[in-house]
DNA sequence: TTGTATGCGTTATCAC
DNA sequence: GTGATAACGCATACAA
């Protein structure tokens, strides 16, 4: 069903259509309008993504770039962030970052094309990334092998990126140069919402006693875009009040591996330790691992997590974490975004990161 | 850059260009085949999804539907899918259900417009369903009122519709009407999986002797589109083996909430007691819950998870639960999609329920 | 107040 | 082998 349908069954045309269904409501009479909007609802119209797609230059889709990490509250931020969208008119498109081992060229591999008539190509590595060298009709042509964020961006032509960490400067110059808004505008938001994290933990541990100060990083084979940011904050806690810049480990999750991590990292600083963790899941194992070891959580031990699910809650004893609401977080990306297509939205308070991040006391601190 | 560009480029018409890159290749001599790939890749041409979209009929997008539940691995089960479509050239878009609340009507409520001319409009409930009646010029048009999905399918004209579960019948009816093909093809699909994984832990707490057996449910307010078929398994286990039928429970991850849930449950049942859980944070919280009522675990109380993130073994006791194996579990779903449209990959082995999940034994049974 | 004409980028059909 | 041309559905400048 297209515009024309509704046309038809209103008895006017199709601009009238589009433009009444656009909200250009005022150059028409009431009539047509209620005439109009009834026959679009009574053939269940919808306006064709591709179409507006294709005429206005850029479609209502968001693309969420989710780096290559264990996400703590993926499911809760892209239910927060969908719903904004929605109300605004947009979609979300979700793109996982994958290592660079999955970035294939265009269509074919470049470097394998021979010279063809006056078509020379050749590639070359600069800085890491592959350079084609294209001649064709003594032109030069250059270009870097697009990644897949690249082509979705151009078979896309998204209304915008939301960058939910890991997204690279060149990401982020190439996005710039196709005209492309990202969220947040820089990177450095982010770093605040993790410098507060890992202050909101340093701070606690201190307060409860614990001056010798570690940071636990999750080791799996994932990349962690938000983890340095959070142990610089603790460092810097350090640095301020004069004690010893923190320990920091890596901490599988499996009992042999934490075990070993927090042995390991006993034996080099002593105790009590005071231990900020990337997440809830590296606390819970240092929880458990201190169980084995013979330590007192608290006490000898002191474990803080971060990014709460709900499973801290759950178990026993309770755990210490930083929790935070999400949609609050989220309420700036979606101001930009209606800011940037001028929907005029009310301008909604945005937290700042000490507001919206909380400390909650539990029972390993 | 669009295909003028390359076409421009190359010395070739836009057409040869489109053909050349659609792999339609055979007719044209490898000379032009070579120099328009060459240009393409230099120009770092990517092929509109607006403009392919408009012809075709269809994007080379693919819906993603998740339920309005909490969903224990929504990354890893959105990461596999997404790299299936990523290989055959399509794009995941996710849609969360939510509650029935958020189903606005398209531009207007339609039962507030009057009659105007010839057009009169009425709205009518049937079956819970809000039925949309428009005469125009005299002719009747009954429209039911469109959900999110549905706008969101005539919008985007999907190449398929991924159930992630929760997707109701009615909503397959409307896909199917609307030609957009649903995976898995029937919602028994899933049954299975989850008769599967209330199977395995009905025979494993049997095995280890329990002869009472008990289901826990996750109590919040959300959707639980899974539990039941699991519930169901374990009735029908008990039902073979001659034990009564499983106690039913709804737990609250909360220590006060699950203490007594727990705690009302054996008051009923006594004990020893075998617990199925839905995922692993029920299981969670009724282990420690055990702990703080003094029963033992395993003896007193046995508990068996499933659908482990990784949280299971980084507690102790380590939890006892059903793992699997997320991307075969999706690979019919990937088959499904290259089959309808007729990618012909190799049919690689869909492992059945019994192969893909498994019961990982800890420390809690 | 409304209709007409045009263009967006891609693809299928047919003519050359 | 290759190139015109029309069509897809929508939005908008402009003509009526």
């Amino acid at each position: 069903v297209t515009s024309s349908d509704v046309a038809r069954l209103a008895g006017v045309s199709r601009a009238t259509v589009s433009l009444i269904l656009n909200e250009q409501t005022a150059r028409f009479s009431p009539d047509t309008v209620m005439r109009v909007r009834a026959c679009a609802a009574a053939l269940g119209y919808v306006r064709s993504a591709a179409g507006r797609a294709l005429v206005r230059g850029h479609s209502d889709f968001v693309v969420l770039v989710v780096p290559y990490t264990t996400f703590p509250k993926l499911q809760e931020v892209v239910e927060a962030l969908s719903a904004d969208f929605d109300e605004l008119g947009f979609s979300a498109v979700v793109h996982f970052n994958v290592p660079a081992a999955d970035t294939p060229a265009a269509h074919v591999p470049v470097a394998d094309v021979p010279v063809v008539g006056s078509t020379v190509v050749g590639s070359t590595v600069v800085n890491s990334t592959v350079v084609n060298s294209t001649v064709v009709n003594s032109t030069v042509v250059n270009s870097t092998a697009p990644s897949r964020l690249h082509r979705l961006v151009k078979a896309l032509r998204p209304a915008g990126v939301v960058d939910l960490g890991g997204l690279s400067a060149q990401d982020r110059a190439f996005l710039d140069g196709a005209g492309c808004p990202v969220f947040p505008r820089s990177g450095s938001d982010y770093s605040d919402y993790n410098s507060c994290i890992g202050l909101l933990q340093a701070e606690h541990l201190h307060a409860r006693g614990y001056d010798r100060l570690a940071y636990a990083y999750l080791s799996d084979s994932r990349d962690d875009p938000f983890g340095w940011g959070r142990e610089e904050a603790v460092t810097r806690f350090c640095a301020a009040r004069g004690l010893k810049p923190p320990a920091v480990t890596r901490v599988p999750l499996a009992p042999e591996g934490a075990d070993r991590a927090l042995g390991q990292l006993i034996a080099e600083q002593g105790r009590p330790v005071g231990i900020a963790c990337y997440n809830d899941e590296v606390a819970l194992a240092l929880v458990f691992a201190a169980q084995r070891l013979g330590l007192a959580v608290p006490g000898g031990v002191a474990v803080v997590g971060s990014e709460s699910g709900t499973v801290a809650q759950a178990v026993s004893p309770r755990l210490t974490t930083v929790v935070n609401d999400v949609s609050a977080v989220l309420r700036h990306v979606r101001q930009a975004l209606a800011q940037a297509y001028a929907d005029m939205a009310p301008p909604e308070p945005i937290p700042t990161p000490e507001e919206a991040y909380t400390l909650l006391p539990g029972e390993t601190s």
